[in-house]
DNA sequence: GCTGGCACTCGCGTACACTGAGTGCCAATC
DNA sequence: GATTGGCACTCAGTGTACGCGAGTGCCAGC
């Protein structure tokens, strides 16, 4: 569609308008690259990549801008994801020799390396998978009308709520209860479909059919988790304050947060770029993403929301790293 | 220490500074307040009251802006801590109707319920009480190598951490291992000091004091939950970038808001003003604070970010309403 | 097709005058 | 002695003018 020069171009452009964020000249183009032809010529081509849309200029007699179109032809452009640098190669493995076994935490953490990696904010969601395999149920007696009914998993998730019986039970009902709970969830692989065998004690079978759906509440709402980090670094990125309120306030909405992620991912992106997040608030903002895979299962999405103007090489190499080897060591437990 | 005119000018000061983020001058003062002198002798006044440091000039010719000592007198003076608007009521009865059972997520949307209640951030600290009332632990298998501790408080909190047994078990060294964990926690007041008693099987034993080490270990730096709600409010109140970035980088980090709240409760104060945070960065920030009780034990700390020229009356009202109903409600269970 | 050259555009910084809000001070007044 | 009206003064902010410089578009010539 380009032509050689025209893409050379056009990739200075948007390089050195991410480094500067100042409209970029003619001249300094063939400063910058061994272009080998005058500034003149670059402008005709400038004129051209304007027209078709690749460019904007911000006023007349001002150099030019990437458009949408014009980032997405540079990140299309930039096949390989790039390398680490040797600070990011030693941030990352040190963080997987010292990561730990449970998922949430590992997450939360994950989310806050790629943060300081790319000096953006960093977002990670965890897939509510329907398929749970519940390894455990404990029923506690808080206070004498409430019990704790608690599921863990076999990835070590716990899903925990409360539940009021109509009647205090006795430490013999609870152990029963808690029996026939854990039979009809252990290895009952999709939790929502789990039916507990009645015991003939209608007492009993209330509460059990209770702490059942107390799980499945619980499995099911609990699903999406969450976790923004490095919320801060997105301040560097606007001036106006009033652009920043707007994505500071959509990163506090999980859900438009997970939908946003979501959306991306089922279009095949692995960056959105302003108005392709499908937020009109974000129209300053890009989104990188890279599933979370379990075992071949995807698990989750990890990510980074930064400015328009970011650096999409060292982000992209960043997420996709820190996403394999963080479904690696998931899979491997 | 000031004289009633004195007093009801900085009063009128401190409440038009507030209003209107503009330094106020001698007029303004005589048109708001039905004080019945004339322009002339506001001035004279404020010249004594910025002599006195209770009032600033960001310069000649501009109106007066209170110093940290005028907005400490403003509070100090404002005695009762006023009441919740209608809609605020509304707010804080709708929420205490719906609230659910467990601590975690309570103070999770307490923070939110304050942070839309007041527009500004909200900071929730849960207190690591070295007493734990430990009324279950369970041990899970995830994989062959590690095993996930879980202990339920009396509280519904969780402590759950994995451990790596150097040697698979079997299910029933599992078991004795769990039964032998129980009966060291349950009912020891002060976990750390729980010592498992021996069972003469060298494996299991090493494997239960694993287990009691995990949970003492969760209970113990698990112990201050943080939340913060509605750090897009303060984005709100301020207009340099720069600052706002500070602030949020100080929102980020859990152990200093953790550490901010301690030392303004510590110091006995509601309110800390400016540098009374013990934070620079935090020279133009306020913080409301107030205690959270479970059976009258201090069991947290509830509290609001706002910009210096926050409402402090409102403010005030609005952390103190939640933090006592908050309370009571924990009490009760 | 490329390029040097040139006229043109327009943001930005500086200079300057003007306005208006606000102050400080003082002499007159109650 | 406290209060006040009056007045000179200060200074941020605004508008205008102007030159500079970076950048463009276009064109004739190579």
């Amino acid at each position: 569609m380009l032509d050689d020069r025209k893409s050379a171009i056009l990739r200075a452009v948007v390089q050195q308008y991410i480094e500067t964020a100042q409209p970029v000249g003619s001249s300094h183009i063939v400063d910058s690259t061994g272009i080998g032809v005058s500034s003149a010529t670059v402008r005709n081509e400038m004129t051209v990549l304007e027209r078709e849309g690749y460019l904007a200029q911000p006023h007349t007699s001002a150099g030019r801008v990437p458009t949408e179109k014009g980032y997405r032809f540079f990140v299309d452009e930039l096949g390989d994801p790039g390398d680490l640098g040797p600070a990011q190669i030693r941030q990352v493995s040190q963080f997987f020799s010292h990561a730990t076994g449970e998922l949430e935490e590992t997450l939360r953490s994950a989310s806050g390396l790629l943060a300081r990696m790319t000096a953006t904010t960093a977002v990670v969601v965890g897939e509510p998978t329907e398929v749970h395999d519940i390894r455990s149920v404990q029923m506690v007696e808080l206070s004498r009308t409430s019990v704790l009914v608690v599921a863990v998993t076999s990835t070590g998730t716990i899903f925990k709520r409360s539940i009021e019986p109509e009647a205090p039970l006795d430490v013999e009902q609870l152990a029963r209860a808690q029996a026939s709970v854990a039979e009809a969830l252990i290895g009952s692989r999709t939790v929502s479909l789990a039916t507990p065998t009645p015991t003939g004690d209608a007492v009993i079978d209330q509460v059990v059919e209770a702490a059942v759906g107390a799980v499945v509440g619980a499995a099911g709402d609990n699903g999406h988790s969450v976790y923004v980090e490095g919320a801060s670094h997105i301040a560097a990125a606007f001036e106006a304050s009033a652009t920043l309120r707007e994505v500071l306030q959509i990163l506090e909405q999980q859900l438009t947060v997970v939908s946003i992620l979501h959306d991306v991912v089922d279009r095949g992106l692995t960056v959105a770029i302003g108005s392709e997040t499908g937020v009109a608030l974000l129209a300053e903002c890009s989104v990188v993403v890279a599933p979370l895979n379990i075992s071949g299962q995807h698990a989750g999405t990890i990510g980074v929301l930064g400015p328009t103007r970011m650096n999409y090489r060292d982000t992209l190499a960043a997420v996709s790293a820190v996403s394999s080897r963080l479904s690696k060591m998931l899979t491997e437990g």
